[in-house]
DNA sequence: CGGGAAATTGATAAGATTCAACTGCAGTGG
DNA sequence: CCACTGCAGTTGAATCTTATCAATTTCCCG
């Protein structure tokens, strides 16, 4: 399951830097390997810090709950990705980790890898990489969301999922949501409704085409295109197309 | 300037945290003092990534650019924060931080970090701990986005602001706004017209007063008051109280 | 198969944006 | 000294996007 298919343009660097990282992290610090069934969380809010979760393989996704209950999906996750960095400050995680797809997470403990961090300088390295990305996502996330109208940020949910599937060397024309209608909608702040709209609107545009017999399976012709209606509908300009 | 000013209760853990964080850097790694003038640029986007740069004094925005020229403000930066933290993945900066308000950073080479770290393994903690808070950060602005409507959102960010100056020593029951409405409104997903109105609502059922004779200085009388707010409209009976 | 969750679609309502007018204040220069 | 200009802010009315509510349809799984 979800394993690294070696197509003729392999998107090289993005597989192989993911890789890198993981054979690194194995060979140098001590590792607990561990198999979360889909709907399993690796940990939950307010559980004491103490390790990273490495992704090896399979989706996860991060949950943010409010004092008064507001629960919103933060993040999605994928191979090569490190789950848990929020809890260093805090020392305590900031929301539940959920696997969305069964996976294999590698659990370093965060002393441990200090320690072997003297050894081998490029654990630290990649940590500090792991970190920024996830900063980096996060600033991209908000972005879409203040600066985005509805259809463009399933739009970018979309090319973002392709582009996590291509940067892991997997095929992305085709890709498989394990998200429900709800959750993307949760995750880009609409409702399931909204969600279920866009992507009516952008099969019908032809930016996108469901496989049959499931809605769950989403075709793109080209990612690119997805692009384009992004920075169409970002546009001042919003001519009222794909009607 | 910003001097940190010792009141009868000095919310001592947060002030002396950061007072000791500062020290530690000071005392263990190389580190270049820039004064920054209100409005300038701390570093700008695409920049190659080399130093991080420690808030001494002042406030900070940092803003996102997308490739169309959506600009996005991303978060507010106080004393003890740490500003160029998604430079480390990509090698440059993500976006822009800009002064508010005239203040002082200290630029402190990643290289030369990593170095120091070798003798003051604190440094390291300082630095995972500052990333891990802005992720910390970064979530609960995605979920203030996401699940709060504008009024909320605005009595939010009023009390993340009295907060980071609580949590510095600083005066929390008059605050003043380093940011125009356009400004706030940006960070908070809405037009500034819609920040106008909020806070118009917020004066009016006297969670906030307006002091004479300029609207970018703040008092709050209570900030659970603003709190209470905020549940209020996050709890799915929202009366319309407050018109 | 059949029950139930997930998804789609339509009609309506609510919240926020847009457009516009107006106020207050600061800086400039006659 | 005061008119003049421009920017920041406030407020109102119309409009638009998205949420909400409701009715079906689809399909997944036992």
């Amino acid at each position: 399951m979800n394993a690294v298919t070696t197509p003729a343009k392999p998107a090289a660097s993005g597989v192989q830097r993911i890789a890198d990282m993981l054979r690194l992290v194995e060979e140098t610090v001590a590792v607990t390997r561990r198999v979360v069934r889909c709907g399993e969380a690796v940990y939950q809010v307010g559980q004491p810090f103490g390790c990273f979760y490495i992704i090896n393989s399979g989706f996860f996704k991060t949950v943010s709950l409010s004092a008064e209950g507001r629960e919103q999906v933060i993040g999605l996750h994928f191979r090569g990705d490190w789950l848990g960095l929020d809890g260093i400050s805090a020392g305590h995680y900031g929301g539940d980790a959920v696997a969305i797809d069964t996976g294999e997470v590698w659990a370093v403990r965060y002393d441990a890898l200090l320690q072997a961090a003297l050894r081998a300088p490029a654990l630290l390295t990649a940590l500090h990489e792991a970190m920024s990305r996830e900063l980096v996502r996060d600033h991209d996330s908000l972005l879409s969301l203040c600066t985005l109208p509805a259809d463009a940020r399933v739009a970018g949910f979309l090319r973002y999922w392709a582009d996590a599937l291509e940067q892991r060397g997997l095929r992305t024309d085709q890709i498989t949501l394990h998200m429900t209608r709800a959750e993307i909608g949760n995750y880009l702040g609409m409702t399931l409704e909204s969600v279920s709209r866009a992507l009516s609107r952008l099969a019908r545009g032809d930016v996108i085409r469901f496989i049959e017999k499931g809605r769950r399976d989403i075709h793109i012709p080209k990612v690119e295109a997805l692009t384009r209606f992004i920075q169409h509908m970002a546009s001042p300009v919003q001519a009222a197309a794909l009607h």
